[in-house]
DNA sequence: GTCATAAGTTCCAAAACAAAACGTAGGGGC
DNA sequence: GCCCCTACGTTTTGTTTTGGAACTTATGAC
């Protein structure tokens, strides 16, 4: 089964899959969640590709999660904030850090 | 970045995602929930292919996630059951079930 | 003019994945 | 005894996705 074909299927687990369920978007949003809005400090935070980022933030404003928003006239830029729908995960996130503070202990020291 | 090196991140939730934060895993975890325990029905259940399926599985355990158990002596077959760490994770997946009902219609009719 | 900033895009090799066949260890019918 | 069935995987082959690094574009600062 493709990716693609998740976002019809009868489970709405599989359907909020379709939209979140891959290596890099939850931390994306959980970088929102942080306060996080611009590209560069996604590209710095997660330590995912340019390449990857640019396609998960055109998916996620695809999909009504974040919304690209002018920030600059001159030069043009423009950064990446949550939408309601997007706000709405947030309690996902919430578990799994909750999840991850008690269950995954850091064994060596961080980079990042 | 590599995924594997995830799991030592400074940020819980990256180091949840080092081991659910793929494609299918959240997908077994959801048959887990629904009382699912078989390799047959995983596969069956959510589409993805046996290689993957099993690939999974052994990493869920290695992870203290799921646990293999042997339900029958002859032909030795085996199963997988959450346990309590995996319980734990629950309600990030009514987070999202809740989601994908509010926020992902279903557009055609699934074939699952 | 030259350097810096910020948001991407492009290129190529490496890794992950999909699909389908195959393996293994028994059980059941005849 | 022989053949097909069940169930948990493994192997193989070709395609897709990803990772890493360089490049682009537009502008402001010096």
């Amino acid at each position: 089964m493709k990716w693609s074909e998740l976002s019809d299927n009868w489970c709405p687990v599989a359907r909020t899959l379709s939209v979140v369920g891959d290596r890099w978007t939850l931390l994306i949003l959980r970088d929102c969640y942080l306060g996080k809005s611009k590209f560069e400090e996604f590209a710095a935070s997660s330590g995912m590709t340019r390449h990857i980022l640019a396609e998960r933030l055109k998916r996620l404003v695809e999909e009504g999660v974040l919304e690209r928003r002018l920030y600059s006239e001159a030069p043009k830029r423009y950064d990446y904030v949550l939408t309601e729908k997007g706000e709405e995960l947030r309690p996902a996130l919430r578990v799994m850090k909750d999840w991850g503070k008690k269950h995954m202990p850091v064994r060596r020291e961080a980079k990042t």
